[in-house]
RNA sequence: UGGGGCGUAGCCAAGCGGUAAGGCAUCGGGUUUUGAUCCCGUGUACCGCAGGUUCGAAUCCUGCCGCCCCAGCCA
């Protein structure tokens, strides 16, 4: 990054660090609980971290806050290494556990303990509530409060050694009940639970809590720059006590930004859970999942959504990102990658009157109009052939330039047609169209140069083979479904639509997850879980931008 | 009614006292055997509001308004 180019406020903060000499190297860290999976949020956060790190040549942990056993597990664990080194990202050594630190958190907590400030409570739950107080009134002191160390120190080792059910006593800061910041109020350090950890089995009954773990984690670790969402602002100064107290060698500076909402989108473990848990979507990895997971299997690439955090940028403000954004970038990052293919969604059959019974012609199709490079692969043309059925209407308006009766569309990289006759079936609809072509107008050698203003994709109907093709679209049809108090009230019920599609013989060659355009229709690859040469399943990753849609769009909206 | 944040065009976002970058979207137009791509062009932003300081304020001060977060033995 150039001194002109415009930094964003944390890496002007870093950056002047540097600069000052106050750090000779960055130090970050990424630090998912593993009770979910990664979601399109902690993009943000991982290209944040991981990014600062790599642009200063410092360092970055993939850190798991692993204090809350029975809500976390290996899947998760596995599932976000998986997901964040897909982005793009490498922590090299540096994968660690909050943990793996529980030995040196304990020996902490001791010397809180030791200091007298931290003792430990007998309260109840129930009654650790009631004595906090309100955010208007103050809280009152526990009568526990005034133990003396050595009485501390002895329920404390007793707690570890699992004296102690759940929830008989607590390790508590001893800091002030009455202050206006809540967190500040005798927060709690060290619970008990007996259970079995993810990690750590069952060498432990107490296990650490998230403010007091975190930051001496990220002290043990020399991070310098320990970054963190705007919720967690009023966590700083516990931060900074932890830090006073207890004057580790490195001192590590909190700053947080705003989380990114994508638009018609959750992005809340909780939530996500529950669409899982309901049934709602097919699991984590749904290719409808705002999830690292879900996006990678919909077909986004890594690199699309790198861009896309960054177009979104670093603040301190609330932002919710639409959608489109997110498309947009998904495009640009497919468009000169993707090799073009012709496929139908929803086939019309096409006879071409005077077209030989069994012939059938090889075309030259071009893999990528913008990139010859990719060269050309062949596409069987014969008399019967399927097209769209929205590239058909029998009352169409002026603008509308694709096939009408008597009208004619050129066939991408095949001929000229002409539709002379529509054949319907009992109940009125559309089931065969007849047409015939203009033997000179054959794609690239026909000795005719006419013009037609619209062109149409097609199939062969004898070489195409069948697949089923998904085409999602948003899970909710609010922008902002996280302020809805019941998810079930603005899910999208149209968000998934499969279909049997035609496709062009090639495809059955298609690998899983490898990104290929259908021209005119949109980006598709073939769906990671179920995608087999036998049994094609195609997801749709994203539409093309279609401007005729959007003219039809608001010719409904004026006609009301 | 306590504390902590945030408020620049539809959505993001630069700006750090000298007279409002950029991206996406929108809307025009050109090219095009994908109505795609690509290329041009397109925005009077009362800089939340009201005062004040200053030759000069989005930038400094004061007051107000709006939105978000905090009362887990979650993170």
């Amino acid at each position: 990054m150039s001194d002109t180019e415009t930094r964003d406020f944390i890496r002007q903060i870093i950056h002047d660090d540097l600069e000052s000499g106050k750090h000779a190297e960055i130090v970050t860290r990424f630090p998912p609980e593993p009770n979910g999976y990664l979601h399109i949020g902690h993009v943000m956060s991982i290209c944040l971290n991981f990014g600062v790190a790599a642009e200063t040549a410092g360092r970055s942990y993939l850190r798991f806050d692993d204090t809350n056993p029975g809500k976390e597990s290996a899947e998760y664990v596995e599932a976000i290494e998986r997901d964040v080194r897909w982005l793009g990202f490498d922590w090299q050594d540096r994968l660690t556990h909050a943990s793996d630190y529980f030995e040196q958190l304990y020996a902490a907590a001791i010397s809180l303990v030791e200091k007298g400030a931290a003792y430990v409570d007998s309260l109840s739950a129930d009654e650790i509530r009631e004595y906090r107080g309100t955010l208007t009134e103050p809280g009152r002191n526990s009568p526990y409060r005034d133990r003396s160390v050595e009485e501390n120190l002895q329920l404390l080792t007793r707690m570890r050694a699992g004296e102690f059910a759940d929830g008989e006593q607590i390790l508590r800061a001893k800091i002030d009940m009455a202050s206006p910041n809540m967190n500040l109020r005798d927060p709690a350090l060290y619970r008990i639970r007996h259970v079995q950890h993810q990690h750590t089995g069952d060498a432990w009954s107490i296990y650490p809590m998230y403010d007091f773990a975190h930051t001496l984690s990220d002290a043990f670790e020399g991070i310098t720059h320990s970054l963190c969402t705007l919720e967690f602002e009023d966590h700083r100064p516990l931060y900074e006590w932890f830090l006073e107290q207890l004057e580790p060698v490195s001192r590590p500076r909190q700053i947080e930004f705003s989380r990114l909402n994508l638009a018609y989108a959750v992005t809340s473990k909780r939530k996500l859970n529950a669409l899982v848990e309901e049934g709602i979507v097919e699991g984590w990895n749904d290719p409808r999942m705002p999830t690292i997971a879900g996006m990678r299997r919909r077909g986004y690439p890594a690199a699309a959504l790198r861009d896309f955090v960054s177009r979104a940028g670093v603040t301190k403000k609330d932002k919710l990102i639409e959608m489109g954004v997110l498309e947009n970038c998904v495009r640009e990052s497919l468009g000169d990658e993707s090799e073009r293919r012709m496929a139908v969604l929803r086939p019309l059959k096409v006879v071409l009157t005077n077209y030989p019974q069994d012939k059938v012609e090889l075309m030259q199709a071009m893999n990528h109009p913008g990139r010859p490079e990719l060269g050309t692969r062949e596409l069987p043309f014969s008399r019967e052939l399927w097209i769209e059925q929205d590239d058909f209407m029998e009352d169409a308006p002026r603008k509308f330039f694709r096939l009408k009766p008597g009208g004619e569309v050129r066939l991408r990289f095949g001929y000229i047609i002409r539709c002379d006759e529509v054949i319907k079936d009992d109940a009125g609809d559309v089931i065969e169209l007849r047409c015939s072509y203009d033997e000179d107008t054959r794609s690239g050698s026909g000795s005719s140069d006419r013009k037609v203003k619209g062109t149409i994709h097609w199939v062969s109907c004898a070489h195409a083979i069948d697949a089923d093709v998904r085409l999602y679209d948003r899970l909710f049809s609010e922008a902002n479904p996280n302020a809805a108090d019941d998810l079930h009230s603005v899910l999208n019920e149209n968000s998934l639509e499969v279909v049997v599609a035609k496709l062009e013989p090639s495809l059955s060659t298609q690998e899983a997850g490898e990104p290929v355009q259908f021209e005119r229709l949109g980006y598709f690859c073939g769906d990671s879980e179920t995608h087999a040469g036998s049994t094609p399943v195609f997801n749709r990753i994203v539409t093309l931008r279609d401007s005729w849609a959007k003219l039809e769009k608001q010719a409904m909206q004026q006609q009301g």
